[in-house]
DNA sequence: ACTATAAGTGACCCATTGGTCACTTATTCG
DNA sequence: CGAATAAGTGACCAATGGGTCACTTATAGT
């Protein structure tokens, strides 16, 4: 009988640990919120014991801004380098407020905000931090496509920055929307539509003539 | 010495405690949230202890269903019954959506939709409940003025679903950004400016000729 | 080989809170 | 006045989960 060296009961791969926690967290958050989402199960989905997750990331609060930082801000980064210059202003706006919809969205990394959304309130390190790193980095794109409109006349004078806010509001209803009340409609929203009926609004009413009397 | 007969510890009140514990909880709950909530907290402020409440409402769920019901339903309700009959379809709903800001988002009661946004997500009753009484209660008054203004011709034949999402969707993000987000800006938001800068993209955009190319 | 040490772990602590229950007491009614 | 009873209560339970710590063990360097 050969005395079968047994396996070792656990490997150290301290370079390939930050990311598969940070995969792991990123699901559990998506799926569960802030809160609800257990340390001691993420540390189980990446491999590790929970004792372990406390070797890469200080607490919970620094996991999660690990995993914004890897998921959103890159997305944000990357949609912020490829700047899709478009002709008009109206199509730069469109295919900007497109990306984000079709990125984030209509994506699995909806869950992101959504959970911002839900737990900033409880929780102003979250606000602060999501609102520095991310809506600032949003806000940015949206408003340069609004100021190129206005200063070229395409789109109405109207403040931009309630402008950002009025042409983003549907993706936030739009998040809201799938992670919490789709199931209680009996068929689903069509993002795509959805989306088409937005822009199609939101460009009329920037275009619109000023003075237009009922 | 007269052995002054010490006053009752406490006295039975059968018929106000309902509403003082409902009062508490409204005020608990929009302070604080869903779950953030403590039972003994509200219990406590409405001048009784805990085991008390569970005298009037099984469970906080029922307690939360009772809020909701005394608070947000009867102000849907009490502006369903006193429709402002406006000349217009425009009118109509601009006083609609005005109705709607001034009275949930522009008041404390705009952290119960905060509350629903955030932690719908995690429960499901919750959802079902908020979006049978709640949600289809406002639709239904938003689609009677969106179609009343397609009938009539004065609006584009858009869908008027859809439209509803839209056009409710920058008052949930002033709730929003109004719970979460006021904080980390230097600047408040001017929710009269911001109503209005949205009336006026939304009835353009609602009113504007459908084929107008770039 | 063998040792220094970083990587990994199980068991634990502690605070928290929805809900329950056996008990006390204010009030009412005959 | 003195039950009967509904209103009210304090003390408790069980489950939960973030975070810690003393300990074990894989592995690289010599």
């Amino acid at each position: 009988m050969m005395p079968a060296t047994s396996p070792p009961r656990w490997q150290r791969r301290a370079d390939a640990r930050p990311q598969e926690l940070l995969d792991a967290a990123l699901a559990e958050f998506i799926e569960r919120g802030y809160v609800a989402t257990r340390l001691d199960t993420v540390a189980r989905r990446a491999g590790v014991a929970k004792a372990t997750l406390y070797r890469y990331y200080a607490n919970k609060f620094e996991l999660f801004k690990a995993v914004v930082r890897s998921a959103v801000v890159a997305e944000i980064d990357e949609l912020a380098a490829n700047p899709a210059k478009a002709a008009s202003a109206r199509e730069e706006l469109a295919a900007l407020l497109s990306a984000f919809f079709q990125r984030i969205v209509n994506s699995p990394l909806s869950g992101i905000p959504k959970l911002v959304i839900g737990e900033a309130g409880n929780f102003p390190e979250i606000a602060r931090f999501y609102h520095d790193e991310v809506i600032d980095r949003a806000r940015a794109l949206v408003l340069a496509a609004l100021r190129r409109g206005i200063a070229s006349g395409e789109f109405r004078a109207i403040d931009a920055d309630y402008g950002f806010r009025i042409a983003v509001a549907p993706l936030l209803l739009a998040i809201i929307w799938k992670h919490s009340f789709q199931a209680c409609e009996p068929q689903p929203l069509d993002f795509d539509r959805y989306l088409a009926a937005h822009l199609d609004l939101l460009l009329g009413g920037l275009t619109a003539p000023s003075a237009e009397a009922a």
